[in-house]
DNA sequence: TTCGGTAGTGAAAGCGTTTGCAGTAGACGT
DNA sequence: ACGTCTACTGCAAACGCTTTCACTACCGAA
C-alpha cells in the first residue's frame, strides 16, 4: 500500500488533467480571459477548487513579468504618520488585490545602498510608493527606478506626486496666532531622520514667516530639533531661556507639540495662557491632549497615492502630475491670546498640576 | 548605426560570458557557496559589479522553492502597539537579507479568507508572523500552513509566540495602586478590533482581580471598550456615573488611559488627585502625559519573534516554545494615593486649565 | 607509476507559469 | 460541396535562476 503523500501543492497541470484540458486552457480559465468556453471554464474552476489550486505566485511573475506587487521605501515606520500611510496605501492595495513590499530605511547600509540608486526588490514590484524619501530631483533621478514610482509628502518636478499644501498649513497656523493677537511667536522647526533633503521644514517655515511678515509680527527664532517628541522638548528649553520668549510656538509635528506640553508642564508654564501651542498633523492624541493643530488628512493621502500608482502601472495617463490634498486647522484648547502677565514671571510659577 | 538598447536587465546568463565561466560557477559565487576558487569568485564579483547584476528573485524562488520571505498578519496596521512591532520585526529581517510582506485584516473579506484556513500568501512566504491575531488552539490548527509560524502577544499552546506576561503586568499596576492607599478601584477594559478572541484582557483582568483580592481592595466595576483614546473617553463617563466611583482606575492600553485623562480634564476631575490612572503599554506620549504605565518592549518583542521565526525557518529547534518578554511598572505623575475630598465635590468642581 | 580521493567546474534538467502561434472544428456564405 | 471566417484550444517556447550529477584535474598514498 502507498504511504499517505506528502500533501505536494497542485500544480496547474494536476488541475488540467482533471479537468481534461490543456494547462494554456487552465491559465486562461482561472485567470478570466476571454477565448474560453463558458462550460470550460466551469469546469476547471471545479477541477482548481478541488485540488486547492492556487498559482504559484513565482512561477507565474516570472513568465509574466508582472508581480502585482507595490514596494514601499520610507525612513521611518514607526511614526504615526507613516503607519496611518501604510494603511491608507494598504486599504487600495488589498481592494485590488495587490500585495505590499516594506522596506524600511532605517539602517544606514540600506540607506547608503538607496543612494547608490537601486532599490533591492525592484525586481519584485510593479512600482515604488516613496514615503518622506526626499531626494530632491536630483536624487529622484538617481534611483532609476524601472517602474512607476510615487512620491508622498513632497512634489519632486517630473515624479507623480501626492502632498499636502504645506505651506497653505502653515499659514493657517500663524494666521490663527496673528489673529489671537500673539505679538511674539516661535517656531518649533525641525527636520525628519534619514531625510535630510526634505523641503518639507522649509515650506511650512516659509509659509509661516510670510504671515508673520505680513502682520509685522515677530517670529523670535527658529529652532530646529527632531521631529519626536523629545525633540520639541528640548526645543522648548532653548525658547525658555530667550531673554524674551515667544507668547506662542508653532511646532512642525504634533508629536513635537507634545514634547513641548510636557516641558511646559515640568517647567510649570501654563498653556495657552503663558504659552500658546500649534501642531501639525492632528494626531488622535491631539485631541485627547486638547493641542490646536493642523490637519493632515493622512490615511486619505495614503490612499490616493495608492490609488494613483496603480493608475500609472495599468497605463492610464495621469489627470495631473501633484495631486495636492487639503489640510484645515483644528483649534482646540492648546491656544488663546498672549497674557499680560510679564515673561520672567513665567519661569518663576510653580508646577501645575497633572492635566 | 545601432541604436541604444533598452536597457535589458543583465542576466546571469551575462554575467557568466563576461566572467568567462559557467552560469552555475556564477550562481554559486555569487551565493558565497563553497567550491569556487577564490580568484574566480572575485572574477566573477567583478563581473556583476560592472553588469550591475541582481539575481531575478522570482525566478531564484521558482527554482530554489525559497523567498527568503517573511509574511505578517495584523488586525490594525495603525495602532502604536502594531508599528512598532513590525519596525522590531524589520530591524532583523533586513539584517537577515529577509523580506517583509504585509497583510493587514482590516477588510471584512480578508479576515473571512484566514478564517476559512488559508493565508493568500502562503506560496510566497517562508514563514508567517501572526500579530495579535487570536484564535485559540481551534483556529490556529485551522489555518494550515506550511511554513515555520510565530505567534505574538498570545501563547497559542503549540505554536511558538512571543508575548509579554499580561497577567504579572497587572499584578503591578494593581499592587501600586493598593499600595498607595486606594481602596476602591475600576478597570478600563476592553476587546481590540477583529479578535473577539484574544485572552489578553482576561489575562490582565485576572492578574489585577487576584491583588485586589487578595488585599480586599473593590475592583468598583470593570467596563468594556474599544481599545482607543475615544473608548477610554467613553469609559470614563460611564464610570462617574456609578452611585461611588473608583479612585483609581486601571487601563488595559495606554490609549485607552489618555481618552481617560482628556475625559477627566474636560469634566474637571482632577489627576491624580481625585482619581489616579494607570495605563498598559508605555507608549510614547504616555511620557509626555505623565502617566503611570506598565511598559511592555514592543520592538524588542518584534525583534525576537523575528529571531525565532528565522531560526525555524533555518531548521533549528527553538529553545523554548513560549517567550515570555519581562514587564515593568513605570511610575509618572498620574498616580499618588487617593484624596479625601468627598466623591461627589469632584463631579461639580470647575474644568482645570490645560495640562 | 598507478589509483582512490577531492575540490572545482560545467552541462543540463528542472521549477510552474504565461503566451505567441498554430491548429481544429464548426458556422456561414456562395 | 467548398472555401473562409470565427472562436476555441493546445503545443511548446520562454522566463532566469538553482541544483544534481558527471567530469576533469590534481593531490598524496601505495
Amino acid at each position: 500500500m502507498s504511504s499517505p503523500r506528502p500533501r505536494a501543492r497542485a500544480t496547474i497541470d494536476d488541475v488540467a488533467q482533471l479537468a481534461g484540458v490543456s494547462l494554456a486552457t487552465v491559465s486562461r480559465a482561472l485567470r478570466g480571459l476571454p477565448h474560453v468556453r463558458a462550460e470550460l471554464r466551469q469546469r476547471v474552476e471545479k477541477a482548481a477548487a478541488e485540488l486547492r489550486y492556487v498559482a504559484d505566485g513565482n512561477a507565474a511573475r516570472l513568465a509574466s513579468g508582472r508581480s502585482r506587487t507595490i514596494g514601499l521605501v520610507a525612513p521611518l515606520l514607526t511614526t504615526w504618520y507613516t503607519s496611518q500611510t501604510i494603511a491608507g496605501i494598504e486599504d487600495v492595495l488589498q481592494a485590488a488585490g495587490y500585495d505590499l513590499l516594506i522596506s524600511a530605511l532605517s539602517s544606514v547600509d540600506h540607506r547608503r545602498k538607496l543612494v547608490q540608486g537601486r532599490l533591492a526588490f525592484q525586481q519584485r514590484v510593479d512600482g515604488v510608493i516613496l514615503i518622506d524619501v526626499f531626494y530632491g530631483r536630483e536624487g529622484a533621478r538617481k534611483l532609476q527606478i524601472d517602474h512607476p514610482v510615487m512620491v508622498v509628502g513632497e512634489a519632486v518636478e517630473s515624479t507623480p506626486s501626492v502632498a499636502i499644501d504645506n505651506e497653505l498649513g502653515a499659514r493657517l497656523a500663524a494666521e490663527h496666532l496673528v489673529d489671537l493677537g500673539h505679538e511674539r511667536v516661535g517656531i518649533v522647526g525641525g527636520m525628519q531622520p534619514n531625510t535630510r533633503y526634505s523641503p518639507v521644514p522649509a515650506q511650512r517655515r516659509s509659509g509661516f514667516r510670510k504671515v508673520c511678515d505680513e502682520r509685522s509680527v515677530t517670529v523670535t527664532a527658529e529652532l530646529d530639533g527632531e521631529f519626536t517628541i523629545g525633540g520639541g522638548r528640548r526645543t522648548f528649553a532653548t525658547f525658555l531661556a530667550q531673554r524674551r520668549p515667544p507668547t506662542a510656538l508653532f511646532c512642525f509635528s504634533d508629536e513635537m507639540a507634545f514634547g513641548v506640553l510636557q516641558a511646559a508642564r515640568e517647567r510649570g508654564v501654563r498653556v495657552p495662557d503663558e504659552m500658546a501651542i500649534v501642531g501639525f498633523d492632528d494626531h488622535p492624541v491631539a485631541e485627547a491632549m486638547g493641542l490646536t493643530t493642523v490637519r493632515q488628512p493622512v490615511r486619505e493621502i495614503g490612499r490616493r497615492s495608492a490609488q494613483r500608482i496603480l493608475e500609472a502601472i495599468e497605463g492610464s495617463r495621469p489627470t495631473q502630475l501633484h495631486d495636492q490634498i487639503p489640510v484645515e486647522l483644528i483649534v482646540r484648547e492648546s491656544t488663546t491670546g498672549p497674557s499680560k502677565i510679564a515673561p520672567h514671571a513665567i519661569l518663576t510659577s510653580p508646577p501645575t498640576s497633572m492635566p
